[in-house]
DNA sequence: CCGGGACTACTCAAATTTGAGTAGTCGTGC
DNA sequence: GCACGACTACTCAAATTTGAGTAGTCCCGG
């Protein structure tokens, strides 16, 4: 399963032709950084693959005024069907992706136990304005917020306070690491 | 930041030098597959990378009776700054991924609402059987477990829980996805 | 003794991501 | 009226990952 696929096959069938540039910003009013973060490098790469294997067409290249042109995407009917696949794996996929925090705690014996702490502390801190952030989101909505946009707020909420309660314990046994 | 890097560079300098094949055998005897997840393909591919770079060194190649030849490598010095700055990155970024689930629920408003309770509840399921397994692992601790090794292990059991939390909370909702 | 399954150790092409651009336009404050 | 930062829209090479091998060896039951 490819997120990146889903992702633009998915903004595709909900909102109609798109460009590029489009779909990213479009995104980002949605708040989709929250379920998907992807790069322009990305983007346009599966745009163009996507298109080299008929899953969407190009309809039309568009130039308004002298700033540069855009080529606008539709999603096909073969795109619909792989859409539905992809959902699918999406839906079926439990994919706890390791944190590389973890990796580099585990090789942390040599550590400082202040400078451990250090991290850690600053860790907390980005993680608690996250969750403030997030928190804030809960209230003022954003324009079309759906039920399921709630839930994945929500399921970002969640995720950033198991990380703090975590991050606390690690603080709590800071010393002991490096024993 | 590349955990990959990180991953090999630091099984390296905590064991000594090994063989590619022997890296990824200690790492799932570490229960490293919760911090990590190499596949061959990446292995072997970051294993040439950091030999052209200098960052490890081939000490020997060795081949027992007439199974495949393999290639002992080593970390040099250049290869233990390189580490200390990986690891620092680790330590210092925090990134929640963005869980595929997210995206696909999004554009789940035209799933039948039994369907998607289907799927969440498999997805309870599979979580339910990893929280247990990671309970047990907190009591029966494999060889050499360090105080990082039970944080990390901490680190996957409180995730679970705040997915399984979520997961509920899905449930609750998915008629409410389908209007 | 011999077929099947599991392990050993690594390879490779193709897909994908990353990170850093490019070449402009637009607004805005001074 | 012009410098400056931000936006527009997309490109590209290099790094990295993915997924599927390869070519054997080892072991175990019947």
């Amino acid at each position: 399963m490819n997120p990146t696929r889903l992702f633009v096959l998915g903004a595709l069938a909900r909102r109609g032709p798109m460009y590029g540039h489009q779909i990213r910003r479009d995104a980002r009013m949605d708040r989709a950084d929250l379920w998907s973060d992807v790069r322009p490098g990305s983007l346009y790469g599966a745009l163009h693959r996507l298109a080299a294997e008929g899953l969407i067409e190009p309809v039309r290249t568009e130039q308004s005024g002298h700033r540069p042109a855009r080529t606008v995407y539709a999603i096909t009917a073969e795109g619909r069907r792989e859409l539905l696949v992809l959902r699918a794996e999406a839906l079926s996929e439990v994919a706890l992706r390791p944190d590389p925090v973890d990796l580099a705690l585990v090789m942390s014996g040599d550590l400082d136990p202040g400078e451990l702490r250090g991290y850690i502390e600053d860790r907390i801190r980005v993680l608690a304005a996250q969750a403030a952030f997030h928190t804030h989101q809960g209230e003022r909505a954003w324009p079309d917020q759906t039920a399921a946009d709630d839930l994945v707020v929500e399921h970002t909420r969640l995720r950033i306070e198991a990380e703090l309660a975590w991050h606390r314990m690690v603080l709590d046994q800071a010393g002991k690491l490096a024993s």
